[in-house]
This record gives C-alpha cells, sequence and structure tokens, in this order.
DNA sequence: AGCGCATTTGACAGCGCTTTCTTAAGAGTG
DNA sequence: CACTCTTAAGAAAGCGCTGTCAAATGCGCT
C-alpha cells in the first residue's frame, strides 16, 4: 500500500529539505541547478502531486475561483461558463461552479460554499442575492458580477442591456410595418424579464402605439411557457402580427404553437427572440433575435477577476447587444 | 479590520476547547446541551463558517466529488451534470466540474486537478481517457462513469448502448417505409458516434437493405455540420427518403438545409435525431429522436458514487434508451 | 462518606504545505 | 588573508481543523 506521496517525502528522497522542494514547486527563490533538477526528477519518479488543501491552507490562496451560476445546464448561462472557463485556462486558477437556480436562499447558501471553499475570488452571473450581500463579499474578496448592476459596484460588473436590446427588437418589428405586437414575458420576478418589458414599452410608446395588455402574455424562460402563451395569443381575440418572445427559448416555443396553429413564420407572423443561443441560428426559420455576447462576457467577467486578483482594477470592457436579422421577421405585407 | 473567525475564536469566546466546538459541529461526540447552545449562539453571531480547506486537511474528507465533463456549455452533458447536482443536494457531498473537452491530455490534467483537490470521488462523463487511468484513479478513490465501460469496471459504468438507439432510430424508419436512408455520423473518433453507425448498418443488414457509403456523411456532433452534410446529401445524386443524424444537434443543422432546399419534413424526408435534447421537442416539426434518460443518469451516477462513498456496491440501475416517436418521422408516400 | 463507573471535556499531535528567520557557505574586497 | 556581503539551504512555526488519549466530572451504589 503506497501511502500518498507528499512534499516531505519528496524532500526526503532527494536529501534536501521540504522548503527546498517547495521553493522549487513555486519559484519562491532560487534553487541550485542541481539540486532542482534532481528534485523535479524524483517528484516525476514518485508522481508527486501537491495538496491544493495543504497549499491552500498554508499560503492562504487557493487558485480557486469560485463562480456563481443560476443553472448548469442552461444553454445561456452554459456559454457563459465557457467563457470565463477558457479565460481562466492557463492562468493557474481555476473556476469553481455552482448553482443557485435564482433562489435566494440556495444562492445565499452557495456563496457561503465558496468562501467557506476559501475561493480567491468570486464571479457571479445573475441570481436575485440581495445587492448588499455582495457589497459584503465585495469588501472581503475580487468580486465581479454579470448581468446586474449593484450599486457602488458598478466597475466590478457587466450588465446587459436588457432594456435597450428589447427595445431594438420592438423598434426593429415597428419598422418592418407591425402594428400588433405581442410580447411573451418571462418571470415577472426577474430583472432581466422586467427590463425587457420596459424595452418593449418603450418602442411601442416612441413610436406612437397603443399599448394593450392583452397582448403581453406572460411565461418563465422555458420553451413551453412560450408554446402556451403564443398559444393563448392565437386563441384570444387580440389582433396581432408580430410575436417579441422575452427570450430564444420561449420563442421556440411559440414557434411550435404557431405551427400548430397553422400559422407561417415569418409569412404569417414575425417573431424575434432573446439570447442568440446557438440553435437559433439552426431554427427554421433561423430566428431573429437580440444577441447578448455572453462567451465574451464570460471571459470578460474572468479577465476582470483576474486583474483584481494582481491588485489591479477590473478594467471591464463595455459589451453591448446588437439585433440579429435572421429570417424569421419580414415586412408586414400590407393586405 | 476584523480577521478571519477561527474554530479558535469561537472556543475562546465561548470559554470552552476547540475539540469541543469541533465536536458540536461534527456532531462527532455528545456535549452538553448548555454549552452546545453557547457555543451554537457564539457561532452565529461571529458568523463563523468552518474552514472547508483545514478540514479536509485534517480528516482526510474533503466533500467534495469530482466531476469530469467534457464541455460545460453542451446541452447533453449540462443536462448531465443537473443530474448529478440534484443526487448531490443536501447529502453534504458538493460537485467540483471540470471540462476535459475530449481532449485526452486536457481529460488527464483534469482529473489530476481533481486528486490534488482531494476530491473524495470521481465521476466520469464520457470522454476519451484511457481505460487504465481509470482503472488506475478507481484503484484509489469510488469512482462511476456514464457513458463508457471500463473493462474490470463494469458495475460502476453507466453504459448508454448507442449502438441499441441507433438500431431503433434506423429500423423505425425502415417500419415507415423508407428504403433509402442517409446517415450523418458524428466524430469519427468518438466511441458513440461509432457505435451509432454500427447500430445503423446492423439495421440496414437485419432488413436486407444495402449498405451504401454515400448515403453516410460525416459530422461533428454540431449543428453546422449537420447542415453541411445535409446540403451534400441533397446536392449529392443519391436517392434518399429519410435521414438518422447521429445527435440532434446535427439533426438540427439538418433540418435546416432540407428547408432551404424545399424539401419538406418530414412530408419529403423523414428526420430522427439522437440525444432527445430539451429543444428537440419544440423544433418544428418536433423531433422524432432517441432518447436518452440523461438527467436520470447524472443522478444514477451520482447516486452509486454516493452508495460507494458510503462503502456499499454501486449498484447502477440499468437504463436503456428508447425512441420517442415525434413528428418528423412519417410514413413513406408509395408515390 | 467513599468507591467505581460512565460520560463529558480538554490537551495535543498532527494533516501537507508555506514562509519567515537563521545559518552556512561562497564570493568579493582591501 | 581576514573580513564583510551575498546567496542558497535548512529549521521551525504555523495555517484551521480533527481525532486520539487522558483527565475531570458527575452519578449511583454500598
Amino acid at each position: 500500500m503506497e501511502s500518498t506521496v507528499t512534499l516531505d517525502r519528496v524532500a526526503r528522497a532527494a536529501g534536501v529539505s521540504p522548503s527546498t522542494v517547495s521553493r522549487i514547486i513555486n519559484g519562491t527563490a532560487k534553487v541550485s541547478d542541481v539540486k532542482r533538477e534532481n528534485v523535479l526528477r524524483i517528484m516525476s519518479e514518485l508522481n508527486y502531486h501537491p495538496n491544493v488543501l495543504a497549499r491552500g491552507l498554508a499560503s492562504g490562496r487557493t487558485m480557486g475561483v469560485g463562480v456563481l451560476t443560476q443553472d448548469i445546464s442552461s444553454p445561456f448561462y452554459g456559454t457563459t461558463l465557457r467563457g470565463i472557463e477558457t479565460a481562466l485556462q492557463g492562468t493557474g486558477y481555476h473556476p469553481m461552479f455552482i448553482s443557485g437556480h435564482w433562489r435566494v436562499q440556495e444562492e445565499l447558501e452557495a456563496i457561503d460554499f465558496l468562501l467557506s471553499r476559501q475561493v480567491d475570488g468570486v464571479i457571479v452571473l445573475g441570481g436575485e442575492v440581495p445587492d448588499a450581500r455582495l457589497l459584503d463579499v465585495a469588501r472581503r474578496l475580487p468580486l465581479t458580477a454579470f448581468g446586474r448592476s449593484v450599486p457602488g459596484l458598478e466597475d466590478q460588473c457587466i450588465a446587459l442591456d436588457n432594456r435597450a436590446g428589447a427595445y431594438q427588437a420592438t423598434r426593429h418589428l415597428i419598422e418592418l410595418g407591425h402594428r400588433h405586437i405581442a410580447h411573451i414575458a418571462g418571470e415577472a420576478s426577474h430583472r432581466d424579464a422586467q427590463a425587457r418589458v420596459e424595452g418593449y414599452k418603450d418602442a411601442l410608446r416612441d413610436e406612437g402605439l397603443p399599448y394593450d395588455p392583452d397582448l403581453v402574455q406572460p411565461g418563465d424562460f422555458q420553451e413551453a411557457s412560450g408554446f402556451l402563451a403564443a398559444t393563448r395569443l392565437v386563441e384570444g381575440r387580440t389582433f396581432f402580427t408580430a410575436v417579441f418572445a422575452g427570450n430564444d427559448q420561449m420563442a421556440y416555443g411559440a414557434r411550435l404553437a404557431l405551427h400548430r396553429k397553422g400559422l407561417r413564420v415569418p409569412d404569417d407572423v414575425s417573431l424575434v427572440g432573446f439570447d442568440d443561443l446557438p440553435g437559433s441560428m439552426y431554427t427554421t426559420p433561423p430566428l431573429t433575435t437580440v444577441q447578448q455576447p455572453v462567451e465574451d462576457m464570460g471571459r470578460a467577467a474572468a479577465e476582470g477577476m483576474l486583474r483584481m486578483l494582481r491588485g489591479e482594477p477590473p478594467a471591464l470592457p463595455r459589451l453591448s447587444v446588437r439585433l440579429v436579422l435572421r429570417e424569421s421577421t419580414v415586412r408586414r405585407r400590407s393586405s
């Protein structure tokens, strides 16, 4: 039974002190070439791997970056996570993912978990944790947030301009001649969903179109709710020629519902989504949607984190949404 | 500057020994009610949170389960991860995700990373790590694997029966009267992709249909490759009335390509996928596909892990694939 | 009151590593 | 050649916790 290989064992085998081995591993100080080579050789012979816990305990740095996400299986957050992963790659830092599922309690626990795990920094993706808690964490550790803007921490946040995105989407439909535009809203409690509704209303107002509550159907950001919402819209008595869905997933659901009802997209109804999920380029027809550079944003959040870990200011870039025109929207035929 | 709250500080504040506090936290031994309450009160007053590193170092258990996944943003693996997360929820164990991107080197490093992080067990999702390495790891730690079958570790593996799934899919098309069935294959180097091609061939053979290499187009499991492959099929001179795509993502791409070429699904071409991604229920038309209970499998892998951590046998369930009939396939019109 | 016994509590030695402080050489100088 | 200045290497003290072992406490009993 070969017990675990520790730094001390390596030191003994090499006939040097543990300090020396540590120095070689971390490059903390100069070590004679002879010794270094010898130790390195022994390390690989013994297949030595430092115990990260011990290291973290002793040094106070774990090289871990906690990432509070919401749903590990969400295509939206998943892409962001990949961005973070990519940015951290090769820096020595590693992400540590944990999901909060938009439940305050769960998110708070997740944060405690990360802290008790002694991460060196925290990246927060959206969610509902009270700002106060984030401010609190930010006082102790480097923190960057994505998808929210915490007062007092503005320069550590990358916010999505949901309102502007929704505005663009709606406006695009108006410019195509649509006058009766429905909206499928996301989870009413989500900041993002609310902002998107606002953007939708803004555009209507600016163009002098009336806001009709009947044309706004609630959803929950999942496909099924989009399906249901669109079905209600079609079966309702209010006329419409275009739908702006609060996110792509609901747009997918809506698209199917319209199909079921015999309405063609875009010929009968134009459809716009929000998020530009990877799949939206391949729906039939490809979906016009508001693109958020999520992967870039994940990368940016992580790069800002790295900067903070180095003691520099986060210097987060300003990224903006843009409408991607594809084939689910078309000029309204003046029939 | 309030320094970190340690167990010793709590002990001192409560006028008891560190051991007692530790016992209260872990329930390791009986402690008088008076002391317990007092300590608990002080713990929350001081907002004490145990340092997991120190605890892990001292006890040898970190309550962490390493999960080697392939792509954190993949809808397929993402669902599995959620299953794992769910199963671990409330058990005290926490998942630690890291991606290998199907690159052997990266996967090996990921495993080393998890081990150096002292996880208590490892769950492997697919990938290309050599079996030998897994056997090695399994000797030191509880290990369960998903999507692969390691010789000598069969009862710790949940394998997907890709071949049987592909067989069912193809057979279904044949039973609908299709005689010219194309296949869009996945990454040639992937075990899964190979098995699916085999299943496809098996079905053709069993039904006495010829295997035509022209009808098998390579892809890489991404939407774009499905699009390209289907385009090649349509533009090729070989006649076909159905397509079996190696996974749903490629089916999405193919579906769009067919649409572009003016071919209707399922009227002109029937289409079957593999995986049953969450989105496949909402494509137009909803996709007939081979369902793998991925979330269940993730949960099962995690539950097996928990059992092993308790010293019991993994007792992994046998889960099987099944064809989900939706609307992208239809009986061939004998025109 | 005095005894033994079962319990609760405390002291202390690590877990594997880093890091400060020393010591021991070597290098450089007049 | 004696003496100081560098520099490489070692000794040792933790980091915050657990777990073993021994001491102390309280209890019932004769």
